[in-house]
DNA sequence: TATTGTTATACTCTATAACTATA
DNA sequence: TATAGTTATAGAGTATAACAATA
């Protein structure tokens, strides 16, 4: 039997856990990119992002936003608005059904979850999350920034 | 600020970890399919699989299988021989050449686990390992077989 | 001239379907 | 006729590069 170790797990339970959180969305019309593009669109309410600023802090091209944005602007969530200090730019909004629709988000997070950690106790589910918590934060993750949306970078 | 629950953080530490192990498998010549198929050859060596029985056991299409086998078998890691018991079908080996890379794979997964855990004690990474393989086991995940793998399921 | 966002092009990856050989 | 493996074709997804508007 071959060894499988800890970074195997995490992977394949990172995997598991991503399917199903892409299949649950579909029943919104979302994928995982748009879910947390409006997360972070929500969270930046008060001081809205540029789509360069958006893009830079999730690593994704320009070119790859706007089909992203696009979709969520044509399900009314978010709206792109000219900024008037710089009107090259777009100052990223989230309409009301923006943000009811990342509440839905969230409740279906919440039961994914229950599913997943089903066969844990509660003292073991929070160990765990624990214990994610300070590897995340150990390794330099950014908070509900997925390394999906990373471009390969070159070594110089 | 967002909720962020271990589903995520999950998905997260496991994406982090798989783009970890792909890029020091690159100095191997070897993408981490390729090590996971290298992988279930080795350890199936007393009963060869057929790349059929391969390929169903990793939920991959045939055609998807060919080119991974050929770099393997290419790269002198795998054999595939006729199938004696009937002449369609191809029986997989690994060759010594194979089984030390497998070798030198799983050295290169115990240092990649090393920097990832290097934040926790070693019981808390023990306590991690455990809740991760019950996790891995109440969902029916298959030791050593990645979701990656796995093709989309139609519902009937 | 430089930068923001958009569009166009090319490339990679994968699955579906045709094909060859054995049964 | 049916099945194992291979090859060919086509489709999705993405990045790189050209483009238009504003600074």
């Amino acid at each position: 039997m071959p060894y499988i170790g800890p970074s195997f797990l995490l992977s394949q339970l990172g995997a598991f856990a991503a399917d199903g959180f892409a299949a649950r969305l579909t029943a919104l019309d979302l994928a995982p990119q748009h879910a947390g593009l409006l997360r972070m669109i929500v969270a930046t309410g008060d001081h809205p992002l540029t789509q360069n600023a958006l893009g830079q802090r999730f690593g994704v091209p320009a070119s790859r936003l706007v089909p992203l944005l696009d979709h969520l602007e044509s399900g009314g969530l978010v709206e792109r608005r000219t900024n008037p200090a710089d009107r090259r730019s777009n100052l990223l909004f989230a309409t009301p059904a923006g943000v009811a629709m990342l509440g839905r988000i969230e409740s279906l997070t919440h039961a994914l979850e229950a599913e997943l950690l089903a066969s844990l106790t509660a003292s073991d589910r929070a160990a765990l999350e624990g214990l994610l918590r300070t590897l995340a934060g150990s390794l330099g993750l950014v908070p509900g920034v997925h390394p999906a949306y990373r471009a390969l970078e070159d070594a110089p």
